[in-house]
DNA sequence: AATAAAAGTGTGTGCGCACACATTAAAAAG
DNA sequence: CTTTTTAATGTGTGCGCACACACTTTTATT
């Protein structure tokens, strides 16, 4: 616990033989400096490697930013959305101090009204950026208009619309996502047998992922080295409803009794694995997402791989790419693409404690 | 861009009818205050969700805190080691103006004197708390109870002494990590055929960790569901030199012409792959370590999975627990397991780019 | 040469908090 | 009922910075 040993703006000054409003001034070059005193001054911040304090910066500044996040709801705390939105809140406490303030607004994924209706309310709140996850596409693409006129940077976490100015894109390259899937699942599945991608869609969420996503996972059965080269089918369901699903499985069972090995483009993988276990059928599983129920069936072996996007880091790194480019002018990068992160029976624990429960979330003890 | 609407101490004290004095007498419990304004000003914070600006806090308090790192050198930027260097740093620029100082000191892992030197040195330079890489179980524990001795907390990065009163250690689960290997080994293994493990080591290291690995290796293979139940060999190389090691797995190749699978304890598979290579044999291969070579030998095939214990992270953790320690009086929890990532070819761009390289690096511009 | 207008520079205040100090009220001692 | 002691409370300063303002030089204008 040692006393402050760090170069001030005074110290600078001094050493610069001026006073600490030139060097303030030669910092944000605002205002009139001579030339050989902004020489100086430079020189002496060089020097002295002074760097700017900023916590100072930002108590004087007084400046807040107002972060608001137009995401889906989650109607419990293990649903996937609730995840990204820890992340936010995480992010959110650690630069609170720093001026950053957040407020979200929620959606329902299967209403569009919602969308909208959350989307004029968060233009209301007067916002200087949004994280948005643009999962309805039309309204989305209307609602960033909305937002590109009124001048106010956005970022997307989840999913992508690349045709939009987004300061930034956040979340997985599903392509290659979907190709890791197809070959998780091929090395836990017999040499000769088919294969079966199942769909969940309620209303036309976001088709041109999923396309993206059967292709990638496709790719990986068409190349024939090694023993790849199976048959894919792809089954449609639009519902998420248990009775749904175990009908449609059901019937399409019946048609192809040769499926050896199931990839689940939604987090809903548990429930096909709950149709497994009641018809006693040995068929391996790659799903997304460490939702509660995908983790029971994970460990009880229902589901044999498991790939997360980080969907925590998703939220934290959102907020982060802004604070960056609010308080350091930073042009954060187009895409960042979240690891592709498997998980398996063994890992799955370490993972959790490590990226979900972790710290920071906010102290109100003293 | 919002003007502040922060609730500062002088809100507190207006609503309370006290001053701002007596503010803080209650909030740090310093010095004396009447029963019946303690209580006016607890309501008054509760009802105003008054939470203390820890900028502002920092600021004034104007508290240093030093951080020493005793770990292993890195001889090149993309030697292992200097990953967790890269986190330390990270993190450091993260809270460098909350007052935390840090200062590295390296010691040479195959040179125990360096480690006392070095720890000397350490304790020279007067920490307020130490974060530990302890390789070197015997000079260790030597320096961990010097450390006991002064007061001085520590962490322990990578390797734990679990008889130590280390505040944490971050860093993998190492007998779950092997057992992984094991599987993911086996899953790109024939029914039939014989496995190596591959140590290489100068010097008695950290042997309890090589043994507990192995026994977490073994349990995979001593299940016996499925196909698992192969033999498996030990190979213990006393060098990380190339040509001791291709001399050595030569020799134990001609007596094993079964072996279809190798698991590398420690960073350096690629020289394994290497020889792999060289020799055209169609070996498996699964290693710890995304450092440059084995990304490359995991992109040209060579190896199939690295499982990596994110050594960036675990610097970054080891900071941030202390700065919670310190700042937050939080205590840690005593183990910080971190994630085991499994790596193959598809997703080790994503997890290299979003890990490693991500900003916060300081800016020392203007 | 006298004045006006820039250009260049220094000073002072406040951000929210911690802490030393000054002040006042109440209790103990005489 | 004073005087001391002690408990209770208020005031003022500084942390490092940004920014408004006052001030002093130059330079341009007539």
């Amino acid at each position: 616990m040692k006393r402050n040993l760090k170069i001030t703006i005074q110290d600078v000054a001094r050493h610069a033989n001026v006073s600490a409003g030139t060097i303030d001034r030669v910092i944000h070059n605002r205002g009139k400096v001579s030339a050989d005193k902004r020489i100086k001054v430079e020189k002496a911040i060089r020097e002295l490697n002074f760097n700017p304090n900023l916590l100072a910066r930002t108590l004087a500044l007084g400046k807040n930013f107002l972060i608001c996040n137009l995401v889906p709801g989650a109607p419990s705390p293990h649903h996937y959305w609730s995840m990204p939105a820890r992340g936010i809140k995480m992010a959110a406490a650690q630069y609170k101090d720093y001026g950053i303030i957040t407020e979200n607004f929620y959606y329902d994924l299967f209403d569009e009204a919602s969308f909208v209706r959350q989307s004029a309310n968060l233009l209301n709140a007067n916002p200087d950026a949004v994280v948005l996850a643009p999962l309805l596409l039309h309204e989305s693409k209307l609602f960033v208009h909305k937002l590109q006129n009124a001048g106010i940077p956005y970022v997307f976490i989840d999913a992508d619309l690349p045709d939009e100015q987004s300061l930034s894109y956040i979340g997985p390259e599903v392509k290659s996502s979907a190709f890791i899937a197809g070959r998780l699942l091929n090395s836990v599945l017999p040499g000769k047998c088919e294969i079966l991608i199942v769909n969940m869609v309620k209303g036309f969420a976001n088709a041109s992922a999923l396309q993206r996503m059967e292709a990638g996972f496709r790719s990986y059965f068409q190349q024939n080295e090694p023993p790849r080269q199976k048959p894919v089918h792809v089954l449609t369901i639009n519902s998420t409803k248990k009775e749904d699903v175990f009908r449609e499985l059901e019937r399409f069972y019946n048609e192809h009794p040769a499926i050896k090995g199931v990839f689940i483009t939604n987090s809903k993988a548990f429930l096909v694995s709950e149709f497994h276990a009641l018809h006693k059928l040995d068929i391996r599983l790659v799903g997304y997402d460490l939702v509660e129920e995908n983790i029971a069936h994970l460990k009880n072996g229902g589901i044999d791989f498991i790939i997360s996007h980080s969907p925590v880091q998703q939220g934290k790194r959102a907020i982060q790419t802004l604070f960056d480019y609010f308080v350091f002018k930073k042009e954060p990068e187009r895409i960042q693409h979240v690891p592709l992160d498997i998980i398996i029976r063994e890992n799955l624990d370490f993972y959790i404690r490590f990226n979900q429960h972790y710290p920071n979330e906010l102290k109100e003890e003293y």
